[in-house]
DNA sequence: CCGTGCAGGTCGCTG
DNA sequence: CAGCGACGTGCACGG
């Protein structure tokens, strides 16, 4: 790993420029200005940032507070380095869609350069997909009786994530969301629409989701759907709940509350 | 600023007890698992990471890889730091949703502590809520003769964007969308049969976006329901676009994607 | 504090 | 390559 603080605006032009189109994690801390055109236009004034470039070319531009950067560029196709009169501009250009972000460094505290190795995947459970596999094997958690005819079932109106019958044969057409809000409801009900056109006969419209707010739960009963409530439990095995309700004796809570 | 490369475990804890929970940017990189548990469960094995807490308690922990972190929590109201055998824990909670992020790390290659001053705010651009305002100056970039009724007109189906009418004083429903779907057109249709419901006769549905897919174009004019373009440059007067077309000299492409 | 909808959303999968 | 939908979405704004 390389690092230098305090560099001068060539010592950085040259490591950026021989490291910053390569498979390598560069990052810049320090003094900055920075410029977004493309979907939108952006300016953001001088203030100390720092700079990540990972080795796919993405770059992220992160001011000192909030869980998102500032600027950045998912993936760049091309960087440009230049020294101007009293400071360094970086510009990492990208296409499809046609975008640019310039950051230009008026002081650097220190850069560093470094290749990262993290071969390990991220596995996540909790997902849409968990959900429907649950269903799928083990229909009873929507309800008692029911049987699945069809995962992913296509219709005009896109794909249904579960298609089934209840235990009186009626078909059930139910949309899994982890997030539901009221374009949920419209779309179960273009599907039920959808069904209907090509079943006839009653069609049940069911919403599965791990929570649903009131309005939105009257909205879905207006329009003659159900909903379904789903716990992580059910569908991760090994799933508890965060316990926070006792402190633990060593932690301590921030203070950025306070001021 | 305070750097430390390849500090003990010892020296790490310290300095993480000491500003973890204060207005300090910290940041770790180092050899780490990663654990999540909350609203969904995962588990990041050992690999190479930047772990990044910000001064307002937001956690980062990105891999060499990606736009997005591999864990994160934007807000922490609590954190801990343990010495475990061979390694060092840091656990950061959550409340609402409850959710704990925890990082061993088995190996540190540097740790530094630092205040950074950002006062400037990020100015944005192309926002849905500016294409409404050019609307609204300018009604003649949806359509000659237009006349605007009411912004954000309040409906049982929920807010319309625009209200307006036409040159023959029709009655026209504007939803402007940056990214528009089909939900995007089935609520449409839904503010404009609302509208005609409380107006009687003719109501048009106008979906204005930057652009629109075919397939949902056609969805949209099956329904009886048009779509009107807008261009960057009509909602930002000095917006100019990226031209990619020829590079520059002094720019160099990453190599990423070759290999 | 919760509810609601936008975002330069990003990302991954499928046709 | 574009279309389409999920996301531990995050985030800002309004009740």
């Amino acid at each position: 790993m390389e690092l230098i603080q305090n560099p001068s605006f060539e010592e950085a032009a040259e490591l950026l420029k021989e490291y910053l189109s390569r498979e390598y994690t560069v990052q810049v801390n320090g003094l900055c200005t920075v410029n977004y055109r493309g979907r939108a236009k952006s300016k953001l004034d001088r203030g100390e940032r720092i700079l990540l470039k990972k080795q796919d070319s993405a770059l992220l531009v992160h001011g000192p507070e909030n869980y998102q950067p500032k600027n950045w560029q998912p993936e760049v196709d091309s960087f440009k380095v230049e020294i101007e009169e009293e400071g360094l501009v970086l510009k990492a250009l990208r296409r499809n869609p046609d975008e640019v972000v310039e950051v230009f460094f008026d002081e650097i505290s220190f850069i560093t350069v470094d290749q990262l190795v993290d071969k390990s995947e991220l596995k996540i459970a909790g997902h849409e997909v968990d959900i429907h596999e649950a269903i799928e094997e083990n229909p009873e958690i929507v309800e008692d009786g029911l049987k699945v005819v069809e995962r992913e079932k296509e219709t005009d109106a896109g794909f249904i994530d579960v298609f089934a019958r209840d235990k009186d044969n009626v078909y059930v057409v139910i949309e899994v969301k982890r997030n539901p809000d009221y374009n949920t409801v419209l779309q179960l009900q273009r599907y039920v629409e959808e069904i209907d056109d090509e079943f006839q006969g009653d069609i049940r419209g069911i919403l599965m989701a791990p929570k649903l707010s009131e309005k939105i739960q009257d909205y879905l009963e207006e329009r003659g759907l159900e909903f379904v409530g789903v716990e992580m439990a059910q569908i991760i095995p090994s799933y508890e709940a965060v316990d926070n309700s006792q402190k633990g004796l060593s932690d301590f809570k921030p203070s950025h509350s306070l001021e």
